[in-house]
DNA sequence: CGGTAGTTTGAACTACGTCAAGGGTCGTGG
DNA sequence: CCACGACCCTTGACGTAGTTCAAACTACCG
């Protein structure tokens, strides 16, 4: 009685296409850790500073190298930071979700974009220039050094991508990759742990410096082992412990 | 009439063994983009609140999982960041000279630092406090400020090292590493850009996600090639462009 | 000038990338 | 509501870049 005639698992919440409310405005405001320590009063100020703008899914929301003048705090939907790589691959950095941010911190005029974000679903997202952001950094120091938290915190996810990048096999790193989705968009389905973001192979190869090929090949034999249940572009796992084991083998 | 007897032409700057003087400690200060925006005064008494400590080379500064609560800042030397993976192997996560800092920005207590910091060569580090550094930037907002402009620089920086690393040949990761080596620690020497730090295969290797084997390989054929000039723990960069355009085949 | 640690080179093996063809899932329009 | 077409996924066969193991070499330090 779980599903009748559409299989994807996969429901990313969405209320009205491309615009959030005023009510949704406030409560990612509140929610981002960057103004958690405002008062009530600070954050209607910081409030008047936002505007919204909403993405369909696809579109990119800034492109490399377009100058660099806005911050986005996404407030509704999934977006997909990433470079070009040679040969038209990308490689994706980060998948961020409601509460995260990304763009410009920095208010040097001339500055670019040093890398590409994309919808991956509708997005709603509140924008600020940088300008306007550094005013309240000025403004509310506390607001300062929430955010250096965060960005500390994102720089120690880099490194870890990057040491995970450095494991040999392509086995380990998509274990990896997996658990880290699970991690953060997991929702306990009948089918399992699902990840809640439409996840294609292609997305999956280009987190992991892989190939769409080896990552379906390996996505295939986890399945067969009984640790996922998977369709197109959606991932559920059902056995964290042999993927978490996985990745403490000591393949000599 | 280059070099007589010593070959290696690599020569890390060192006045006292392991310490360094007052004088150094203001300078590296006032170099430190944090403190910038300081007036004299200010930075007296931010002054106060860091020790100097020194470390011998291959000594570790701190070890994977030790309690954080202390943040550094480099007088003197070279500091390796790694984190360690499995079969013993490391990866290089960074290579930190004198003005740059590492350590615990966090004051949240039961913290632990996520990963190693080795000492290269001698080094003198001026360190304080997460708390007190805590109090500093309450004190000083503006501090806050260029500390989460540097932090964002250095998650750029990753950003695009995760780029490189998912590039295919070790050929390009190898010689995408050298140029950003020799950009940071470059010094025109009569042996061409020489990269001013005693740099091991197998640095350059756990770098690179590739086994000092293949770094050695790549390295003599750059070499034979006439790009290069190198030697037991150095290289020096004859031929930049040739580099740089390796970088941008796009190998079909 | 000898020893140690870093480096080079070789040869065998293999995981993964590449190219290519076939099969499944979804949503759009008739 | 069904059927078509687009897109995503799977699987196979093949070639090769890079790892691994091992042995010889050489730059450098004391």
């Amino acid at each position: 009685m779980e599903h009748k005639r559409r299989k994807t698992p996969i429901q990313v919440e969405r209320t009205e296409p491309h615009l959030c409310d005023l009510k949704l405005r406030f409560k990612i405001l509140r929610m981002t850790p960057f103004f958690s320590s405002l008062s009530e009063s600070d954050l209607v100020a910081v409030n008047q500073l936002f505007h919204e703008k909403g993405f369909e899914a696809g579109e990119y929301i800034y492109f490399l190298e377009d100058p660099a003048q806005h911050l986005f705090i996404i407030a509704e939907g999934r977006v997909k930071l990433l470079r070009h790589a040679v040969g038209g691959k990308d490689v994706l950095l980060e998948l961020l979700v409601p509460g995260e941010f990304f763009g410009s911190l920095s208010d040097q005029d001339n500055s670019i974009y040093p890398d590409t974000a994309q919808a991956q679903t509708a997005v709603c997202a509140l924008t600020i220039s940088t300008e306007d952001f550094r005013k309240i950094l000025k403004m509310y120091p506390s607001v300062a050094i929430t955010v250096m938290d965060a960005i500390s915190d994102r720089l120690q996810s880099a490194h870890e991508t990057i040491r995970q990048l450095s494991m040999q096999s392509a086995e380990k790193k998509i274990s990896y990759m997996l658990l880290k989705l699970a991690r953060k968009l997991g929702q306990p389905q009948s089918v399992g742990l699902l990840i809640q973001t439409p996840l294609a192979r292609d997305d999956l190869a280009e987190m992991t410096a892989t190939t769409p090929e080896t990552a379906s090949r390996i996505i295939s034999q986890f399945q067969k082992e009984g640790w996922i249940a998977t369709g197109r572009q959606w991932i559920a796992i059902q056995d964290e412990a042999a993927l978490r084991s996985l990745l403490e083998e000591d393949n000599l």
